[in-house]
DNA sequence: AGGGCTTCCCGA
DNA sequence: CGGGAAGCCCTC
């Protein structure tokens, strides 16, 4: 038998693959199998995708050696890999590689990953009386009492080596989970009348692929209509997935699925070990769990029979890989509702525009929560215009802000900042000359850390120690500008001596756990005050917590993206919401120096259907989704020059070949010019509908393949422009 | 990734 | 016209 093969080489096509003869022996189950195979000079590793006849023109090598005694890859997945090459256009390996953990990937090292324990037993067949050794005797007592033993169990090491070694014990290795310690919370759940209408509708439709738009103002209660759609789709022998963005995968969260479905829920998230996630990945493939539970890439968890895909947090934006393969879970998630015939859920407080304008549409059907379970008032919001509190001297923190912090210490309750900027200062200047320090690798200051007195570049991770003297005119007095994180936590500690204040960024949550320490820290009242950066907008929940102040409002605002009112009206909504989630009520502050801009209006006043009518206003006069699609083709080159003239050629290439309503805009320099040496440049698409598109773009790669000047790299609906 | 083959450039 | 370096192409 022949069988096609693909390897993660650089070649021609997309989804090239290569011919191998597979022995009888072998072939039995091979497709979806990790082999080993010759290639050129060398040995790799690849998946096995399916048969094909003798080839005529060349004669195929052997399978040197099938990795897997079951396949890393059903059928349903080699399609939906398959299906992801052909709609964003990317390479078919990458795709696979992109579903599976890392124990699976084909890596070229094959290392078994399975955790086992050792056990001995007695064996039956032989005579122990003419043992006499004590402690050997006592062994053998010891496993005529027990059975089975674990290796580690047994004191006396040497005596047992001895006993194996005349064979009156064997040993033998029994596969085990590594224990992923996911604690529980038992928590009856019972559904008001709003939620119980809102689950019904959705249990009816289960057995049907259609999409849901799940619209619940914070504390709504989303969550309980998830768990008891999940228990109804567990009750009809099938399996469901439940998608949250990375950030809110938090231990509150799955603690309370955990404590619902014990044992039937897989969690997939990013703090697992490889061996943690591998353990998860085989329960779900074994189809010992029912529910799983994960961030963007659990949307490919091998599950069969799926009865429904909710997506929390729908308008995250974790939901787009940023990289190869550039996918968008929602395409993932459709493809497998038809597969499955099960419906999709989309749920959000702030969905995005495009989501809320198909369902205004009717494309999706529209669900709505309007009532917090609590009954409590959403939280009331003041905005500060620091424009004034600059005139006052106030540089960082509003006179009102401080009150109302000190107000809170008195009263033992909670504060939460929100600073959305990791770092001591934004960038360092000499006031002499203007000189600025930048990335050598990149265009882009480089930001200042206090704690580890280093500048580093939030690019490419390019870090230097702080420089006390300017290279350009050796002025001492060095000034940093901006604040971040680092800096918020050091004057709040000035201006509140005695406040204890713990802040959660990128920088203080990157060991195993230490992410999950603060919120518990804070949770049980360790700390007084969260300074942080949108990490602790999402998805948590902190009882005592009754003030939240946006330090600057308007950091996601001033970035030039059409997304970023959108932006920052989900990040004020969100981080809002954090405030008053339980008997208190809640406060929360929004410092801006555009205190007059709509989405920080909306968002204070809890608006957000007001806050869509005036953004697709917006969306519709400047020609951007939903109003069209777009597609970003990005151009990066070593040399500047060589890049810029490609780019050029890419645009009229473009402009010669897609159809005339297609609108064509650049080349431009990227958002940032240069990114690790290399000169970026992006040519942006928008249309509506574009038969062209596909051949056009494909002819594109066929054009630029082999080309190692300039590299060609394509982004479909992209979130950052 | 890496070996083999082609091409290109320079000195004579 | 030869030698060496550089670039490109192919790998079932």
């Amino acid at each position: 038998m022949y069988v096609n093969v693909l390897i993660e080489t650089k070649v021609k096509s997309n989804n090239m693959m290569f011919t191998y003869h597979a022995s009888k022996d072998v072939c039995d189950n091979i497709i979806g199998k990790r082999v080993l195979v010759p290639f050129s000079s060398r040995i790799v590793e690849g998946f096995v995708i399916e048969f094909t006849s003798l080839p005529t023109n060349y004669e195929a090598k052997d399978i040197l050696k099938v990795i897997d005694d079951e396949p890393v890859l059903n059928e349903e997945l080699i399609n939906i890999g398959k299906y992801m090459s052909d709609k964003y256009l990317c390479p078919l390996i990458y795709t696979y590689q992109a579903m599976l953990p890392k124990a699976l990937k084909a890596n070229h090292k094959v290392n078994d990953k399975v955790k086992t324990l050792t056990y001995v037993k007695l064996n039956p067949f032989l005579d122990v009386s003419n043992v006499k050794i004590k402690s050997q005797i006592e062994i053998i007592s010891l496993l005529k009492k027990n059975k089975n033993l674990l290796k580690s169990d047994i004191k006396s090491k040497s005596s047992l080596k001895k006993l194996i070694e005349k064979g009156i014990v064997t040993e033998y290795k029994k596969e085990i989970y590594r224990d992923i310690n996911a604690t529980e919370t038992k928590k009856e759940v019972i559904l008001t009348k709003e939620q119980n209408e809102i689950s019904s509708r959705i249990k009816q439709s289960l057995g049907i692929s259609k999409v849901y738009l799940l619209y619940g103002v914070t504390g709504s209660g989303k969550t309980e209509v998830y768990i008891d759609v999940v228990k109804k789709v567990i009750e009809q022998g099938k399996t469901s997935i439940i998608l949250v963005p990375e950030i809110s995968l938090t231990p509150q969260i799955t603690a309370r699925f955990k404590g619902v479905f014990k044992d039937k829920i897989a969690i997939l998230h990013s703090s697992l070990s490889d061996g943690e996630r591998y353990d998860e990945f085989r329960k779900i493939k074994r189809g010992e769990v029912k529910v799983v539970i994960g961030a963007r890439s659990a949307i490919f968890a091998p599950l069969k029979n799926i009865g429904i895909i909710i997506i929390d947090e729908e308008h995250s934006e974790s939901y787009k890989q940023e990289n190869n393969p550039r996918y968008n879970t929602l395409d993932i998630a459709l493809k497998r509702s038809k597969t499955h015939n099960c419906p999709v859920i989309l749920g959000s407080a702030t969905p995005t525009i495009e989501s809320f304008a198909r369902a205004k549409k009717g494309y999706y059907n529209y669900l709505e929560l309007c009532q917090r379970v609590n009954k409590k008032p959403l939280p009331k919001v003041e905005i500060v215009d620091m424009k004034n509190e600059i005139r006052k001297g106030n540089k960082i923190f509003s006179s009102l802000l401080i009150n109302k912090i000190e107000d809170r210490l008195n009263k033992k309750e909670q504060i939460m900042l929100l600073i959305n900027r990791r770092g001591y200062s934004n960038y360092l200047t000499c006031p002499n000359c203007g000189y600025v320090f930048k990335c050598p690798n990149c265009d882009i200051t480089l930001t200042y850390h206090k704690t580890s007195g280093m500048m580093r570049c939030h690019y490419c991770g390019y870090a230097e120690y702080k420089k006390s003297v300017c290279p350009n005119c050796k002025e001492t007095d060095i000034r940093q500008i901006g604040s971040g994180t680092e800096k918020i936590q050091e004057e709040i500690k000035e201006i509140f001596t005695d406040a204890k204040v713990v802040r959660m960024d990128a920088d203080t949550t990157s060991k195993k756990g230490s992410h999950n320490k603060i919120i518990n820290d804070f949770n049980e009242g360790k700390y007084d005050i969260l300074v942080g950066t949108q990490m602790i907008a999402k998805g948590l929940n902190f009882p005592n917590v009754t003030l939240v102040g946006v330090i600057n409002g308007d950091s996601s605002l001033n970035i030039p993206n059409f997304r970023s009112s959108e932006r920052t009206f989900s990040l004020l909504d969100q981080v809002i919401g954090r405030s008053g989630r339980a008997l208190k009520a809640g406060e929360a502050i929004i410092q801006t120096y555009n205190p007059d801009h709509y989405s920080i209006v909306f968002a204070s006043k809890h608006d957000y259907k007001n806050f869509f009518v005036r953004e697709m206003l917006v969306r519709k006069k400047l020609n951007y989704p939903p109003y069209c699609f777009i597609t970003l083709i990005k151009i990066s080159s070593k040399d500047f020059n060589y890049g810029i003239n490609e780019a050029k050629k890419i645009s009229m290439f473009l402009k010669n070949n897609l159809s005339s309503k297609t609108s064509i805009l650049g080349p431009s320099i990227a958002s940032v010019l240069k990114i690790n040496n290399n000169y970026n440049f992006q040519v942006i698409l928008k249309y509506k509908k574009d038969d062209k598109l596909y051949d056009t773009l494909n002819e594109l790669i066929k054009i630029y393949e082999g080309n190692y000047k300039v590299k060609i790299e394509l982004d479909f609906d992209p979130i950052n422009l």
